[in-house]
DNA sequence: GGCGGCTCTTGATACATATCAAGCCCCCGC
DNA sequence: GCGGGGGCTTGATATGTATCAAGAGCCGCC
């Protein structure tokens, strides 16, 4: 068993039967960045083998999650980044008024804490939709390798630089798109995703409830699921539930208003 | 004349009578990081006397830009970082369907070009609002210099942070806010970096037109204009062109729903 | 000094999406 | 198997903001 061992699982599923009967056990066995799945998408990316002895040796630790549990809160020290093993998590800002926002899905091979580093404290909770599983990446020992490796150093760089890129892509697709183009284009965005890294494009499990996606898309719960009514009248897509598959990718890349998703276009 | 000497200066200007003097004229003496007013600011926070003159060593180099010029496009290979001096720029994305989307307003003191490292292309372009001048801050010797310079290294981190902090905040306003929420977080927001920067906090020239606000926004022009009315006739704010004067910078807070502004409610 | 073009303002109307309100479905526990 | 509750769907209505349209102010240019 890999890095990868447990396939995203949902808390609340209709294809998968039940979720109690050996839930988050893990082997520990062969557990290594090395052999990674997410390998590609994690931290190690272009470091030798050697390197990556060293890297394994600061993020050795996994840290198991069940649905609804928080991985850090607001106001939390910072300590470690996490990158995400199984499992699925939104990332949520608390206004004053104390209206959150979803801001964030964080899928398998993302990382999660970025935004804390400055303050020495998270800005922003991270809650797990699904029984999930992270590695646990001390930031500290990170920042003193990466001051020996330069190739961890422009990888941190990169996945910083990275974020905000689809920072700004979510902040085209909220600015001044209906809501019809936002829920195809968070659609397309999931499904790319998903395709990354490895499952299926056109078939996958939304793990967040229609709130959530509303939050995120500055919608209503209402004309989420209207939407998705609508796309499925259509022959878009097949909804049950939060099972989705995309019948015709193209016009849905089409009503997104971008060739592949709004995260990013290539892959 | 310090780091900081021109003042910004509207290209339209109704305080401002002309243009057209002496203008992107700058003298070159004592330029330079360790005495620079937006110091705080840019990255040399917590640099010793030595490593600050390391680092003035690369980031001697400024540009100067006209109003409407840009700085860089999506596309560009990325070489530098730019951190503002004088002026301000807007920073757009553009979709596959051609559609622009503002995401950000940078100001004195700020940095531009950081979702550029990955992929070693912008992927946004920056344009000058008004007549600016930016310092040149080359990447590859910046990040090499980090390698060296803990403390540089942090300090990188830090903006990355920061910035990711940022625009989780934009989204918290985007996500689920009234026009009227909107603006009034806008012009609180705008009024706490002035104020930071040694401003004022209550009055200041707005360098950009109202369809550049409404596109940061996701609102039109003509609901731009209707709120900065609807704010003066209450008495909050004075509007004449550009230039804005809050008047009650207490009900206007109370008005973007956050006790000082969406940015870093703190300051 | 007057003309022409922007940007901005203001008004009337249209429409997309929120809101309010049931009812349904599915899952879970008893 | 039955009852309960949360998430989801669907409908009717309300409302905020966009859209369309006209006019005003300002600036630069001729």
């Amino acid at each position: 068993m890999g890095c990868d061992s447990s396939a995203p699982r949902r808390y609340n599923g209709a294809f998968t039967p039940s979720v109690d009967g050996p839930p988050m056990k893990e082997s520990l066995s062969a557990v290594n960045c090395g052999n990674c799945s997410v390998r590609r998408l994690c931290l190690p990316a272009d470091l030798s083998a050697e390197e990556i002895d060293r890297l394994e040796n600061i993020t050795g630790k996994r840290r198991l999650l069940r649905a609804g549990e928080t991985l850090y809160r607001a106001g939390d020290p910072f300590a470690n980044l996490y990158a995400i093993r199984s499992g699925s998590f939104k990332s949520t800002v608390i206004a004053a008024d104390g209206d959150t926002q979803v801001t964030h899905f964080a899928l398998p091979g993302e990382l999660l804490g970025l935004d804390a580093y400055s303050g020495r404290m998270h800005s922003s909770f991270a809650e797990a939709l699904e029984d999930s599983s992270v590695c646990v990446m001390p930031f500290a020992q990170l920042e003193s390798l990466a001051q020996e490796v330069p190739a961890l150093q422009h990888q941190i760089y990169n996945i910083f630089s990275e974020e905000l890129k689809k920072e700004n892509e979510t902040l085209l697709l909220l600015g001044k798109r209906s809501a019809e183009t936002r829920m195809a284009a968070l659609l397309m965005n999931i499904s790319s995703r998903y395709s990354r890294r490895g499952y299926s494009a056109t078939a996958f499990v939304l793990s967040m409830p229609r709130t959530d996606i509303a939050n995120y898309l500055g919608l209503t719960a209402e004309t989420v699921s209207r939407l998705l009514s609508k796309f499925q009248r259509e022959q878009l897509i097949a909804v049950r539930g939060r099972e989705v598959e995309i019948l015709d990718l193209i016009a849905l890349s089409e009503l997104a208003g971008t060739h592949c998703s709004y995260e990013d276009a290539g892959a």
